[in-house]
DNA sequence: GTCTGTGAAGCTCTTCACAGCG
DNA sequence: CGCTGTGAAGAGCTTCACAGAC
């Protein structure tokens, strides 16, 4: 193993997920011609404190100006650079249940930067029919079409049955990392990646949270 | 301020987000007539270390047999005591576009112990339209259906337009939690709570991580 | 004075590793 | 033996607080 590169491995997974917050802020701002914020005015619109928002910055080496504070384009266009949006990303999506179809029309991916390419699904009443555009491939086609298009992010939004089985066929044609909305835990080679999005999960955090608020009254 | 009941306090916030994990997968044992399960296998299953599933169950002090292991149906039932999932519990939905409309027909939440009993939008054409079995309310009936119905919990799924009004507005009506998907951060008083699901953000993740492994291998 | 960038402290979560039980 | 529960160590993230720039 190489020693990793000291500028590289700095950046920490909880700051990559901020600075998504971070460029979409930026980005209005932008549209609204300011030019330089300070720390603390952007740490308030994105709900940070100052102190966080100066080291997510700085983690990747982001010289911000100290009278005018921080360039709001240069600042938008680098961590666009460095998350890799900075040119548009194909992606794939398995299952066109309710849920794959309601991301296949959610426009927010296009403004982010991502496209959804290719879409499958196992149902052959599917295949072959069109949704928001988009002509349903069978899963035979799984390897044909992830390689001829190069995807390398795949969302799964199908049932639990058989999507290991996708993930490993993907990885095999090319595929890097998983969104995945199945409850379910995946395994992948240690150079992929999976992010999982139960929204079952959130909301019983949300109950228990709003739970223990109301036992703690009681105790009180 | 009581002083915090130890017992209490003690389990956090990333415990909290596995248990629904242990929960899901010990119903499914539960099913197949599993009895009693090692910290190890169950570790396995949902993807954890058995120290790490060891210690979630220890913090709020469920006590697993030291031969058998622990009871499949007790701590699923504890758990959901935990959590409070052990009676269902009534949602409401803002916003019924694409998403909004997705999680409507998505049995998922039924299954969880969840149930969408109100739908609001702001769009004169869809109130009063029926979406997946429930009627849409204009927003101008919030506070007065959030009372009658005691709705705790809000799914967002709106615009990010007026979206703290509706947010201020539900708190007023009773609202202790929100299930926020729109991509705006959202501020409530300290015993409400905001669990925020950026989709997008996501894929942003993902795309920075597939990009820094391959600048790794360029590195190497 | 105000602001950035950053050592250092503080805090939280995870993993180790082992005592004690069966 | 193997397993649970848990102190203790470790790793990672956040906040404090201040030097230095303006």
């Amino acid at each position: 193993m190489a020693p990793t590169n000291k500028k590289d491995q700095k950046v920490s997974l909880h700051t990559v997920e901020r600075l998504s917050a971070y460029r979409r802020k930026l980005e209005e701002l932008g549209l609204d011609e300011v030019e330089y914020i300070h720390s603390h005015e952007l740490a308030a619109l994105v709900g940070v404190t100052p102190a966080q928002l100066r080291r997510d910055l700085a983690s990747f080496g982001s010289y911000g100006n100290i009278s005018r504070g921080y360039d709001v384009r240069r600042m938008s266009r680098t961590i666009s650079q460095i998350i890799g949006t900075d040119r548009i990303q194909n992606v794939a999506l398995v299952g066109v249940g309710d849920l794959g179809r309601a991301l296949l029309s959610y426009r927010g991916f296009e403004e982010r930067g991502f496209h959804i390419t290719a879409v499958f699904d196992v149902d052959p009443d599917k295949v072959g029919r069109v949704f928001a555009g988009r002509r349903c491939y069978g899963l035979d086609k799984l390897e044909t079409v992830l390689s001829d298009l190069q995807i390398r992010i795949l969302i799964l939004t199908a049932r639990p049955e058989g999507l290991q089985d996708v993930v490993d066929r993907g990885i095999r044609a090319g595929v890097r990392s998983f969104l995945n909305f199945v409850p379910k835990s995946l395994s992948v080679p240690e150079d992929c990646f999976v992010e999982n999005i139960d929204i079952s999960a959130k909301l019983e955090k949300l109950s228990f949270l709003s739970r223990k608020k109301a036992q703690m009254e009681v105790n009180a």
